[in-house]
DNA sequence: ACAAATGTATTGTCCGACAATCCTAATATG
DNA sequence: CATATTAGGATTGTCGGACAATACATTTGT
């Protein structure tokens, strides 16, 4: 048996480049909020060109993984939840995802999302949740546009309060793709402001009394109802989100 | 009044560059394939330098937007729920994601994924789940990177059925982040094999019936299973996963 | 007709230069 | 002395050109 060779890496200098900053992001040696070395110097350590490693470094920052900070320096960042969500349902909808689908994955998670939240909110998250309900509650019922944000700050807040940044980001992506839709649907349902200022009333309430059967029966009424709206406004389900 | 000017778009070039294509891709200018132009094409559309527009094909890059295909021409490429998935996972790990918080997720979702499966499956979907349980029965029951292999295939073939690629791209990145806490369980958990080999095949069994509740309850139950593996295993759930 | 050699288009990498911007520090002004 | 201004330096953004490396297309040789 001869020698045999490793295979020769033959990727991009500007992929190797952004491959060994994230190595030494991800392995802790530069912590969040580090600055990572001028231009000039990653130059002279990696041994390449300014154009390969400024390459390397817009590889890097679409991952959210440093951005520019003060002084125009890079600094490391840890990507939060909300990020993540942008990037996920921005590629989903690229990806052909369809209101259907979101919908679907909506109604699966949701009511779970309020059954857990009612065994876990803090008094401050249930405040948050009181201070939504109380912003639609006052608001004009044919303010379509105020409307929607209302109804899709309720989801958010209560994704918020859940305490764990893995559903958050999730719960986020969904809201994220689904705002759109929501405003043809509460454009054209009669009462829709009175309609969910009651859902989410009642959701609050259940969750005030840490009974989580009810504030699943809800959240599960209020998204029926919703997608009632769906059919109602006749929304295609299989058009493509954008 | 004097006249009011509008905010002059000061973002970097290479920026624009990206955008500018994105956007074109979005509006559907640039549809799933079609081939971008060179660099030296693009250089001369936009008016800038080969450096600016290589830096903004890098940002697009990284978004899963667009590829380097046959004749290293880029093609444009719309992003599907694998990929998704693995950006969204590597983020929430760098976003300093706990086990815990990933194994809380999993057991919202499966359960209900599983719930959906029973009403939809397909007969393929459901061959593909047996020849997973099949390879795990034929497992040896002491090889734990097999055990696992399959574990996470069976979760993964359940995603796959559902027919859901919004669905599909959340539970696959709960895949991605469980796998390697998942082989520390089944490293120390006795007869391991024997207990998912158990779940996976009353899973089956009640999908096939078409029996939701019985499914979700069986899921709820194989998970249970593999939260009690990580306290008997030690896990310290408030560790980041990585 | 198939294989080899050649040519060409395109990307990858390098270099050097300068403008634009921001930070810091010295200086002027009250 | 405190504040505003100015000057200087450091760093990024953009440009232009150059050449090597590679993949594809075409021609050539047998």
């Amino acid at each position: 048996m001869t020698h045999k060779f490793k295979t020769l890496d033959r990727a991009p200098v500007y992929v190797k480049v952004c491959n060994a900053i994230e190595e030494d992001i991800l392995s802790g040696v530069l912590k969040e909020g580090a600055l990572l070395p001028t231009e000039a110097e990653l130059c002279a350590q990696f041994g390449v060109t300014r154009s390969s490693v400024r390459e390397g470094i817009r590889l890097l920052q679409q991952s959210g993984l440093v951005e520019r900070g003060a002084a125009k320096r890079l600094v490391v960042k840890s990507p939060n939840a909300s990020e993540i969500a942008e990037v996920a349902s921005r590629s989903m909808a690229l990806g052909g995802a369809t209101f259907g689908e979101v919908f679907e994955t909506l109604a699966m998670l949701y009511p779970e999302a309020a059954r857990i939240a009612a065994g876990r909110l803090s008094d401050e998250a249930l405040g948050a949740l009181c201070d939504v309900r109380d912003g639609l509650r006052d608001a004009a019922p044919d303010a379509a546009d105020e409307i929607v944000g209302y109804a899709v700050e309720f989801f958010q807040q209560l994704a918020n309060g859940l305490d764990n940044r893995v559903m958050l980001a999730m719960l986020q992506s969904l809201n994220l793709m689904i705002g759109a839709s929501l405003r043809l649907v509460i454009d054209q349902t009669p009462n829709a402001h009175e309609r969910i200022l009651g859902a989410q009333t009642e959701i609050i309430a259940a969750l005030k009394k840490r009974d989580e059967a009810q504030a699943r029966a809800w959240m599960m009424k209020h998204i029926e109802d919703l997608r009632r709206g769906y059919v109602v406004a006749k929304v295609n389900l299989d058009a493509r989100i954008l």
